[in-house]
DNA sequence: TTCAGGAATGCCGCTTACGC
DNA sequence: GCGTAAGCGGCATTCCTGAA
């Protein structure tokens, strides 16, 4: 449900909107938020229905206006009910003019189909090891055919040709600029690859753990320690320690997305506190490490017990 | 009040590097 | 050799705003 306020919160307004494979669903405006809190669920209703069952997608769709409006005794006109095809090209979305329901699903389901099958023939790109094995002239091919079908639908929905052709030329234009960046990043990636795969083979494996030291990602190791030693598990402790710290200043960074795991943890519990996640979700191996870490965390505070308890990942970053 | 479309956000799949 | 975390790009969806 979207807000529109207008002169300084002077008139708000409110509609209803939901995207299901590339056909975005809107109501009209209102300023009860209730009445338009209800459109909200018929189009989710409809959205949900769509998207599960046999058949063809525009079947299913059809279908599910069709019920859900009948189950809810809605009038798709008295809602403003309305599609518009958004479709998704590597550059930027291309929208098309809304086509009101019910008068007008056909006509739009049938915008939604030629566009899809256009786009479905630019294809998706795949990523860095993916790029460049497609042949420009077969990229150039499926564009030309989404370019005349975009121009098509938008002529027979009754569109001015003119600004249909200015908004395909300026997709087409940060397309290119996108496709030049992915060509650059991919063969930066070949060449570290190919680097790499020349030094290594040839190392030892002290060397190569020199080398990984050289690329900043790995710690000095006591050498000649055996592994119970106070000084290699203070060292894998204090390893953990560090490694959970830069995780979650990553985590905090502004801008930065949240972790997977954090979402997850978030989503069970509602907490976001590392910890029980860790201690629930974790492997044996990691546990060990963790156990660890509480315990290299604790060396200064050990009381009588002399048992660590697994600390907060706040109380470890104060240590 | 509506239309059109850009910006922001989050999820997903893939690849790579690293530690055990 | 295996498990895990992180980076990255693509995509779907939602949010927001200027113009008519």
């Amino acid at each position: 449900v979207v807000a529109v306020s207008r002169q300084n919160g002077r008139y708000r307004y409110y509609y209803a909107s939901v995207e299901v494979a590339g056909l975005r669903l809107l109501t009209r405006t209102e300023r009860n938020l209730e009445v338009v809190i209800g459109f909200h669920a018929a189009l989710v209703a409809i959205k949900q229905r769509a998207a599960l069952g046999l058949g063809s997608f525009d079947a299913r769709f059809r279908e599910a206006v069709r019920q859900v409006l009948a189950e809810l005794g809605a009038n798709a006109e008295a809602m403003g009910l309305k599609l518009k095809v958004v479709l998704r090209t590597p550059a930027a979305p291309l929208c098309t003019r809304s086509y009101r329901l019910p008068a007008e699903l056909e006509p739009g389901l049938r915008a939604w189909r030629r566009l899809a099958m256009a786009r479905q023939a630019l294809g998706v790109s795949d990523g860095p090891s993916g790029a460049g094995q497609r042949p420009a002239e077969e990229v150039q091919r499926a564009w030309g055919w989404l370019r005349e079908e975009y121009l098509a639908v938008m002529a027979e929905a009754g569109r001015r040709r003119e600004p249909a052709l200015a908004r395909l030329e300026e997709v087409e234009r940060l397309r290119q600029g996108r496709e030049e960046l992915r060509q650059r990043r991919w063969e930066q990636l070949r060449m570290q690859r190919e680097e790499r795969q020349q030094r290594l083979p040839t190392l030892g494996l002290h060397q190569r753990r020199c080398f990984r030291m050289e690329s900043g990602r790995t710690r000095e190791k006591p050498q000649g320690r055996k592994a119970g030693d106070p000084r290699v598990l203070c060292w894998r402790a204090e390893h953990a320690i560090s490694r959970a710290l830069a995780r979650w200043a990553k985590a905090e960074a502004p801008g930065r997305r949240e972790p997977a795991a954090a979402v997850s943890q978030r989503r069970c519990s509602g907490s976001a506190d590392a910890a029980p996640l860790l201690a629930r979700r974790c492997s044996k191996r990691r546990r060990r490490a963790w156990e660890e870490a509480a315990f290299a965390a604790s060396c200064g505070r050990r009381g009588s017990a002399g048992v660590a308890s697994r600390p907060r990942l706040a109380d470890l970053r104060a240590e």
